[in-house]
DNA sequence: CGACGTGTAAC
DNA sequence: CCTTTTACACGTCG
């Protein structure tokens, strides 16, 4: 069994609540959920993150806030400050670049570190010991770290022993770690999947692994098929890699439901310029704007435009996005409940002027 | 092939 | 009927 490679994934316990719990002490022990507030008049939003003993009453991500504290009467309720968990996740992911060289940020809370030839797997829970210190050192919270051959296992591991825990799974144990796992954890497995595998009477990971390939094709399709059924056998030779933002977006909700233009494209500026504003600090340019109609009965509907050639400024985002916004409303019979923009295509900005920029 | 639109998944 | 943001695969059209 080839250990060619070692793979880390730090993940954060719980992350959004525990920067909560940490800065006020009063809250530990009680339920605690950080809730991602719309600007809708009948909502409180959605749960973001929930710490364990509110979890333990069966709350979860994506829950809406009312039913949540309905669910628990002493429920802490505290708003989403992204900007500062932001700052908290800059200042840990550079402690974790001090432990690899190769890093890849996967999102605020995670991250996978190539750990090759910085230890091997029969000292793998030390060095994972010493970067869970390292991280509640520098900012007093706790993560759980996995260690494998790949990112799947590594990813597969962390997730094994949270919170604040450490799973080391050498190449030999694959089989046996993945093998017993309900299928809806295999990475990559959500609900349609999920279900679509049920169809076929498979349950757990083994199961998938000993299925007929053609058989979930014809479910799944060739790609996905392939995948999982790799994943399934604890293969994937994806490297970590640095990864680069490809797309910048945002959505939000309207406070009420409209079909008209007007109501609708007053809430595009606002958006674009926080688009905009991103674009700038990671000096990006773009090619295609997209915007993104969230529909009263929440089916999602998209309208984008490609431009003869990549551009950065803030008034193109708008006047095209306000164009399309127009082009859609024109033709749907739904009205609107969220609505967002996007700018895809880019790349980094070389500096090298581009005809867009000048309009 | 590039552009456009949808679906699925993870956070 | 519940939020936000991103990635990626895939189908279709010209």
């Amino acid at each position: 069994m080839q250990e060619d490679r070692i793979v880390a994934h730090v993940d954060m316990d719980y992350f959004y609540a525990q920067i909560e719990e940490r800065d006020d002490n009063s809250l530990k022990g009680k339920p605690v959920v950080v809730c991602m507030t719309s600007n809708r008049e009948n909502s409180l939003g959605a749960v973001a993150t929930s710490n364990y003993v509110a979890r333990k009453q069966g709350i979860h991500s994506g829950m809406p806030c009312v039913q949540a504290k309905s669910r628990i009467k002493d429920l802490v309720m505290i708003p989403v400050r992204k900007d500062y968990y932001r700052s908290v996740s800059d200042s840990i992911m550079s402690v974790l670049e001090g432990f690899s060289l190769k890093m890849e940020v996967v999102s605020i809370d995670e991250a996978y570190l190539d750990i090759t030839g910085r230890t091997n797997f029969d000292e793998a829970t030390e060095y994972a010991e010493r970067i869970k210190e390292a991280v509640l050192k520098a900012e007093n919270l706790t993560c759980s770290v996995g260690v494998g051959d790949n990112k799947l296992i590594a990813k597969m591991a962390s997730g094994f022993r949270k919170p604040d825990g450490i799973k080391v799974v050498r190449s030999g144990e694959k089989l046996d770690f993945l093998g017993p796992m309900d299928v809806r954890r295999l990475y990559s497995v959500g609900d349609k999947t999920a279900n679509a595998l049920e169809s076929l009477g498979i349950k757990t990971i083994e199961q998938l692994r000993g299925a007929s390939l053609d058989s979930l094709k014809g479910v799944l399709g060739d790609s996905k098929a392939e995948k999982i059924v790799a994943y399934s056998k604890g293969v994937d030779d994806s490297p970590v890699n640095e990864r680069e933002r490809t797309q910048i977006g945002r959505l939000m909700s309207l406070k009420t439901d409209s079909d008209d233009p007007e109501v609708i494209k007053a809430e595009i500026p606002q958006i674009v310029e926080s688009i905009a504003g991103r674009l700038m600090t990671s000096s990006k340019v773009f090619k295609t704007v997209t915007v993104v109609f969230v529909l009263e009965d929440l089916s999602m509907k998209t309208k984008s435009h490609s431009l003869p050639s990549h551009a950065k400024s803030e008034d193109i985002i708008l006047e095209e996005a306000l164009e399309l916004v127009d082009e859609f409303v024109r033709t749907s019979e739904l009205k609107v409940r969220r609505i967002g923009v996007n700018v895809s295509g880019l790349e980094g900005d070389k500096g090298q002027k581009s005809l867009g920029d000048w309009f």
